[in-house]
RNA sequence: GACUUGGUAGCUCAGCUGGAUAGAGCAUCAGCCUUCUAAGCUGAGGGUCAUUGGUUCGAAUCCAAUCCAGGUCACCA
């Protein structure tokens, strides 16, 4: 139980033996102690003050004494300034703590809960490349589906791939019209590049299209309809849903190329996944929904045969389930796929990790399971994340104005390789271990770059200006790791450590406490990142612990401590401080190099 | 227009279940490498927490209104 916990349980025993009646946790508030006062948490007092009427420093007097009364072991000694109550935790606490976890590498980690959940995270077009947007999804759900795992869940990582669709026809007709039988392979260019580029061309002349036709007389309408490369694209859509084996061989060839560029992509990023879904495999599935819903009359046809539900009723509008010529819409596979993966895999919750711009397709997509009675529509839940901007506006692959994530993480491993260069330390490496050390600080920039930031929130990415390795960043924490690493090889064999009791003679130091008192809030922010699905938090964690370590490693010398306890306790918090790092760094799918 | 999300230092972001003098990184300036890795550490300057009003012992945080910005309201996905 973290000390909070411990402090929460203990003010409520106390001040109900006190004042024989009952509190709830909402009767206080207990906050870390601010630097510039004495203690290490602080009980707020003024809301009781009302309920008590009391003078807080009665309340404060009464309470403190308690605590430190029935709980030596933890409470060495209060203060009472204003309406706070500080309290000081007994150095006897900390060390213990430190010597019962310093070496336990699933600190924080919860045991099996029994809740399984799935997390759909990536789901990319096969029409085009990844790009910096995909990436901030991609590091979002891996990280998250690794958080709700050591918060104790059973997760199934999975993926949706969209291959199927207008605007899968819509490279494929440029690609028929303006390509002249390029491939990958005659190009010497990622498959999902080279398709990439032949969407961007189909929109190129989409628009002379219609604006020749509208220079003929045409209204902007008219044109965005007539338009041949577009009646062309939906003809094959048309195609493709009928079977047509031109138009199917032309797909599954595209098709391969664009997954071939991906797996590149992904195993240098390290997404992964335990269950990969298809779009062109799911989307008869929400056919036969469609029918279901039909004759339960949550559906309903229109004169041109259109297939609707009406959700104004809950504020919503009218939604389209499937096209008059009896074809799908987007919605009508989610339906079915929701269904399919409850089915298959038993879950208590499905997460699906997908932009804000969706929010309102994802509230339609949860009423209209409610609606059909399906049994998982309460456990649907959106993790709607926030885009990334560029500073000059919106990326637009449709217009070729993205970041485009391979190009990026190359160069985040070209910076990573350029700085190690320059400074010099790791030269006796072999040419494996440094691609491996670039690898591991370029890519952990970026994953950090792009996860200490609230999933929520839109953030801006400056294309000027390269990634820092810096400060706030991956580098930094990785850094710390390795000067710890440094520092344990050297004295880890140390038999004295081995065998440590740490009887103090003096107390601790403020920055020795310091880390420890953050290491020991590990659990809680591993907690609070699984509520919240938001690896921010363990990022901002990581950050501060090692800033603190950084703090205490320059002030203080581990290797040459005053005393043989000292430098044991030194180095048991420099352990831990190392364990948490590279565990909450794995949590963002960010390793840790030994030496850097 | 309706719904929705946001507005905190020059920039990028924390803090938002109300608590002590609003934090961090970058950038700027000034220091620290014969002692465990300077991708580090120490310090300085930099703020009308969009605006106005309300709630109260206390508001960046809660409520209301206004202004500004993004998103959605597609037979695109």
């Amino acid at each position: 139980m973290s000390i909070v916990n411990q402090l929460q349980l203990g003010v409520l025993k106390s001040l109900t033996s006190l004042q024989n009646q009952s509190f709830s946790e909402k009767d206080f508030q207990i906050n870390q102690t601010k630097p510039e006062f004495e203690g290490d948490y602080t009980v707020v007092l003024f809301s009781l003050v009302k309920t008590l009427s009391l003078y807080p420093e009665v309340i404060g007097n009464q309470l403190g004494e308690k605590l430190v009364n029935d709980f030596p072991e933890i409470f060495s000694s209060f203060n009472i300034i204003k309406g706070f109550l500080n309290l000081t935790v007994a150095d006897n606490y900390w060390i213990a703590l430190l010597k019962k976890n310093h070496a336990d590498i699933c600190y924080g980690k919860k045991a099996l809960t029994g809740k399984k959940v799935m997390v759909e995270y990536s789901s990319p077009n096969t029409n085009k490349p990844l790009h910096l947007g995909h990436l901030r999804n991609n590091f979002l759900g891996w990280s998250v589906a690794e958080i709700l795992k050591a918060n104790g869940q059973e997760v199934i990582k999975s993926c949706i791939v969209n291959d199927r669709g207008i605007h899968i026809c819509k490279s494929m007709i440029a690609w028929q019209l303006y390509a002249n039988g390029a491939t990958p392979q005659s190009t010497h260019s990622k498959g999902d590049h080279l398709v990439g580029e032949y969407y961007v061309k189909f929109n190129e002349a989409y628009k002379e299209q219609v604006a020749e036709l509208i220079a003929s007389g045409k209204t902007k309408e008219e044109a965005e309809k007539e338009a041949p490369i577009m009646k062309a694209t939906q003809q094959m859509l048309v195609d493709w849903e009928e079977g047509k084996p031109e138009v199917i061989e032309l797909w599954n060839t595209m098709n391969s190329w664009v997954y071939a560029g991906f797996d590149t992509t992904y195993q240098k990023i390290g997404s992964d996944f335990d269950k990969t879904y298809f779009e062109s495999n799911t989307y008869l599935l929400g056919k036969d929904i469609v029918q279901q819903g039909l004759d339960k009359k949550v559906f309903f046809k229109k004169e041109d045969g259109s297939i609707w539900i009406d959700l104004t009723a809950d504020g919503l509008d009218e939604k389209i389930v499937q096209r008059k010529d009896g074809t799908s819409v987007y919605i009508t596979q989610d339906i079915g796929l929701a269904l399919q993966k409850y089915e298959q895999f038993k879950i208590d919750q499905s997460i699906y990790v997908i932009g804000n711009e969706q929010n309102y397709h994802m509230k339609v997509l949860q009423l209209i399971c409610k609606k059909l009675g399906m049994p998982n529509a309460e456990n649907i839940f959106h993790l709607s994340y926030g885009m990334v901007e560029l500073t000059s506006g919106k990326m637009k692959s449709r217009e070729g104005t993205v970041v485009d994530a391979d190009e990026l993480v190359d160069e985040m491993i070209a910076t990573s390789q350029k700085l190690t260069e320059e400074l010099g330390k790791v030269k006796d490496f072999t040419a494996e271990e440094l691609k491996d050390l670039y690898d591991i600080i370029g890519l952990g920039a970026m994953k950090f770059y792009l996860l200490r930031v609230d999933p929520k929130k839109t953030m801006v990415f400056n294309p000027e200006e390269s990634i820092d390795f810096h400060g706030f960043t991956g580098p930094f924490v990785q850094y710390t790791h390795a000067r710890i690493k440094s520092i344990l090889r050297k004295e880890l064999g140390n038999e004295e450590f081995k065998n440590s009791s740490i009887e103090l003679k003096s107390p601790l130091l403020p920055l020795e406490k310091e880390v420890i008192i953050q290491l020991e809030q590990y659990p809680t922010a591993l907690e609070e990142a699984g509520k919240e699905h938001n690896p921010s938090v363990i990022a901002n964690y990581v950050f501060n612990l090692a800033k603190t370590f950084n703090s205490f490693y320059t002030e203080h010398s581990i290797g040459n401590a005053e005393t043989i306890e000292k430098k044991n306790l030194r180095l048991q918090i420099a352990t831990m401080t190392a364990n948490i790092i590279k565990s909450g760094m794995q949590l963002m799918g960010i390793r840790v190099p030994e030496r850097m």
